[in-house]
DNA sequence: GTCAACATTCTTGCATACAAGATTTATCAT
DNA sequence: ATGATAAATCTTGTATGCAAGAATGTTGAC
């Protein structure tokens, strides 16, 4: 199944953390953990190590783990980020794609409108992800992949708040169009532009956060 | 002294793999550091596991850790990041900073010019740290400035041994200059464009880092 | 009834123990 | 002498144990 215990551990906290199963500002005690997944605590305090090192965690001395609450700017700071690592991975792609990756691209583009189409957002989110990827993986730049997958399984319960938005959905749908337009064609700077504005949360997508992430 | 061990120790190795002590590929025996550090193997555990998320160590199951060794391919790539990121600090630092940033970075530019000047590269790659960080911080972004750091200490080897280029202290300063003048002047696009240009390695930079890579 | 000081309990941090997989070494056959 | 197989050794992965600090509950004074 898994490579060893410690990994299974930190994927399953982490998995945790993003579905929210543990909250922001939750403890994360050693001995339930441990006894939960049935191993000892050795490897829970090792998974947990990772998860403070990546930022999921924090561990204050003697007090044990708690899930780290970003607040809202810190949230925006991230979608910040986020947007400029999309926009490079975007430009990138305009100069380096294949045609494996016009291919992948554009097959994550026609299931993202089967969904749209079906009015299935949860299915539109996961063909989102899966469209958003073939992009990173279109930039050739497997650092950068790695950075954009991990920010945006950061993101990923934020981003899901977002889909909920009337007619988020088709707003983003359209956007992918001429994201992917602009990719095919070359356009490098056209695509970060696009990217960027696809990914980040300016104006009223910030207080639709907001209020949402209030009402939870 | 410090906190808790196993944080020290998380510097301590850190520190080792940047300085080039511990070398990219080599085994990092559990016990070994155990007993370097007079601490026994739970905490060198530990450590190695955030090391390992954060991306320095590779651990293989039942075959210990090892230093990650980043072709001269990936560092090109982590130094496209690193540009992206940094042009971004710029932009928002431009549109944002206060009247402590402002005196912050002049005097980070100011001792540059006195390390350039003196001929002290090695001086003067401690003021250009300083004279970046001062540029995070005024980007007034707690996210960005945290991931803007990690990446520049993870580049620090590569971009310690770019200094040693004939002349490239000197180009170095020459752009700082303009850099300065442009967030000053509140021109964010250009502030990210000469930041974007002074971090990455196109071109001839490229080939240098490879050869002198080579040469180790 | 409330607050504070103290004792108890719980939790973490690190060390040690033990089992299982990997590596090295030794022996034997060809 | 070389290759393969087996034994011994070494290393990692997980569990458990113990001590010290934090949290909690209790008792007593006002």
């Amino acid at each position: 199944m898994s490579e060893n215990v410690v990994q299974r551990l930190r994927d399953e906290i982490e998995n945790g953390i993003i579905s929210n199963d543990f909250a922001p500002g939750a403890r994360l005690d050693e001995v339930q953990l441990a006894t939960r997944f049935g191993v000892s605590r050795t490897p829970v305090r090792e998974a947990l190590m990772q998860l403070n090192a990546i930022g999921l965690v924090e561990i204050r001395p003697r007090r044990g783990a708690v899930v780290i609450d970003p607040g809202p700017h810190r949230i925006f700071e991230m979608f910040e980020v986020m947007a400029e690592l999309e926009g490079l991975a975007g430009s990138l792609a305009a100069r380096r794609f294949t045609d494996a990756d016009r291919t992948t691209i554009l097959a994550a583009h026609a299931d993202c409108e089967r969904s749209f189409s079906a009015g299935n957002s949860d299915a539109y989110y996961y063909d989102n992800e899966r469209f958003h990827k073939a992009i990173y993986a279109a930039s050739h730049s497997g650092f950068l992949a790695e950075q954009c997958v991990a920010l945006h399984r950061r993101l990923q319960p934020y981003r899901r708040l977002q889909l909920r938005v009337r007619n988020r959905v088709a707003t983003s749908f359209a956007e992918h169009g001429a994201i992917v337009e602009a990719i095919l064609a070359g356009d490098a700077e056209q695509a970060r532009t696009l990217l960027r504005q696809h990914v980040s949360i300016q104006g009223e997508r910030f207080s639709d956060l907001v209020a949402t992430l209030a009402s939870r």
